[in-house]
DNA sequence: TTGTACGCGTTATCAC
DNA sequence: GTGATAACGCGTACAA
């Protein structure tokens, strides 16, 4: 079934079919109605190859999710979040989502290729990509469309992007601890080649600066993303005595408190702990996790707006948006009014 | 850059170079290594449009999460798992991924819409979609090539699909805290909509009978796979005095513990805890779970794998792939030797 | 072994 | 407002 076949069943021209599925408006209304009314008898869809063919667009956008340690070790459902939130809104466009998922390192060559030397999309998202990944300058020198969900460490300056005030969170965050009395903070980073991590950090540091409190290089502990990392790095600050921690992601933070319980710290009695995202493990976390949430679904959606309005040429690039946080006061950091979990 | 521009530089005919891209057997060695030099140097990828044109097939198999519940819900990493094992294999086929996920309820026919009359992908696999889906009836009677993950709950004979022995595997949880002395052992079971909880239903009452002891209506709550379900589950439970807990899924056996916990009631001391799963937050909970792993990544390479093959016309529908399950020992059931979490 | 010619289903550019 | 017709880039009989 093809344009051909609604026009004889229609008795109308190829052409004129085409016009009324493409909202021409130099078509009567009489036929338009006529036409359409075939069309949905039939239960007729373009054939998408062969309008991409002449179109050269695929209304399709591309979301990469690059790194390993984002698939495997992550260990919550931030990913799935993004994918929600950018799925949704590609949808409401008209938009088809190909995904692609980095794994082994065996595989990342063949995904450079299959990613930029790919016609399959009108645009990319990227999602926690690192300035050193291969795919980075990949696709930065291609001219598909592009936007990074997360801020680039490198030439942000000239690449569209959604993200948080990651240094505005982070003194929340700190803050929040300061107001509870808490004078030895501690602070377990995340990945610090990734710009977020890099944020939150200097964020933490800019809390306790401005709260006239002492920036102890010793309290400070890089990490990954990830509850191994967590644990292994509340371990090296036991002995430094921290009355509190922020940790850079929620699953540090589950780490971070489970160490801490091996040790016979209580938490959030001798310890008072206050994690990042808001993803699933930290309402699951026991005791419940105070921390700071960032709209992850929402990333995904503003990225994929973001992307199409630059693919329909209703936005120049560079973009940046920002979205908000908010402080999510659960147990872990012994406020006084916790918000149910 | 296209055939013909290649086939200039290569000094031969467009055909030519279609044939050495398409391993065509009869072109000499020499013309085909050098039309591949040719290639490799002006980083020549043929375009996807035109070639499904031709050869109506995309190389592109689409991946559908459809229902509201799992994506919002569920609250672990159980999707992202998915996708990055469906993801993997489908590259390494050299296939690509769409990706539908179901949202909100207004935009369910749209999903619907989208993914059947869609000629953008050469086979469907769908994970937990349930029978009573409108989406169900409409993959059924496309002849698209398709494999559910999780077995459905009508039409099983018909359908090609990837899952583990759910009977077995509850039996497995059932009869470990059997042998851990616990006598009145309650069951959480999962959305009974969905095969796999019917059947880990059924695996726990088989156990139960096997060993001797009661099946008894009151020990048995029904949930969703969700925290809150479970938490809700547990306090239903609480005035029943279960000496153990098998929960159809991690994130319910997070709720019930959890409610347990603010009763006062010790785990494992008091209440052994088995999940299913073995998604993220099993190893991140206090404590941590023991629990059934079933491959989740697993589960969507080999429905990929199986999809390719369908595609390819390698095997014939409808195929049935059940995966192996394993009981993972941490120290919610107050065994002995635990593992390491 | 290589080249020629046609068709895949659509949109765009002309005429009318 | 409508209808021919030429692309779009590729695969593949068929001819050479």
């Amino acid at each position: 079934m093809n344009l051909e076949d609604i026009a004889r069943k229609a008795g109308v021209s190829r052409s004129t079919v085409s016009r009324v599925i493409n909202d021409d408006p130099k078509v009567s209304a009489k036929t338009r109605e006529h036409v359409w009314e075939v069309i949905r008898r039939e239960n007729f869809t373009p054939n998408p190859a062969a309008r991409a063919l002449v179109t050269r667009r695929t209304e399709i956008i591309g979301i990469v999710i690059p790194t390993v340690e984002n698939i495997f070790f992550t260990d919550n459902n931030y990913f799935t979040q993004i994918l929600a939130g950018a799925s949704q809104m590609a949808r409401q466009n008209d938009y088809a989502m190909l995904l692609w998922l980095g794994e082994l390192t065996e595989d990342e060559e063949r995904l450079r290729q299959s990613v930029s030397n790919n016609r399959l999309v009108d645009g990319v998202i990227t999602a926690s990509l690192t300035h050193d990944h291969p795919l980075f300058k990949r696709l930065l020198s291609l001219n598909t469309p592009l936007v990074m969900i997360d801020r680039p460490l490198e030439h942000d300056d000239k690449i569209s992007y959604v993200s948080v005030d990651n240094i505005r969170a982070a003194e929340l965050a700190t803050n929040h601890l300061i107001s509870l009395g808490r004078r030895r903070i501690a602070h377990i980073t995340g990945n610090l080649s990734i710009a977020d991590a890099q944020d939150r950090l200097r964020g933490y540091k800019n809390a306790l600066t401005q709260a006239g409190l002492p920036v102890d290089p010793d309290l400070i502990v890089p990490a990954f993303f990830s509850r191994q990392s967590g644990y292994d790095a509340m371990r090296q600050l036991l002995p430094r005595k921290p009355d509190a921690i922020f940790a850079a992601g929620d699953t540090i933070a589950v780490g971070a408190v489970q160490a801490a319980h091996e040790a016979g710290i209580r938490v959030p009695h001798d310890l008072a702990v206050v994690g990042f995202d808001d993803v699933d493990v930290a309402a699951q976390a026991f005791p419940p996790l105070t921390t700071v949430r960032q709209p992850v679904q929402g990333k995904g959606a503003a990225a994929a707006k973001l992307l199409i309005d630059l693919i329909q040429g209703r936005v120049q690039a560079p973009q940046h948006i920002l979205l908000e946080t908010e402080l999510v006061i659960r147990q872990s950091c012994g406020a006084k009014n916790p918000l149910k979990g």
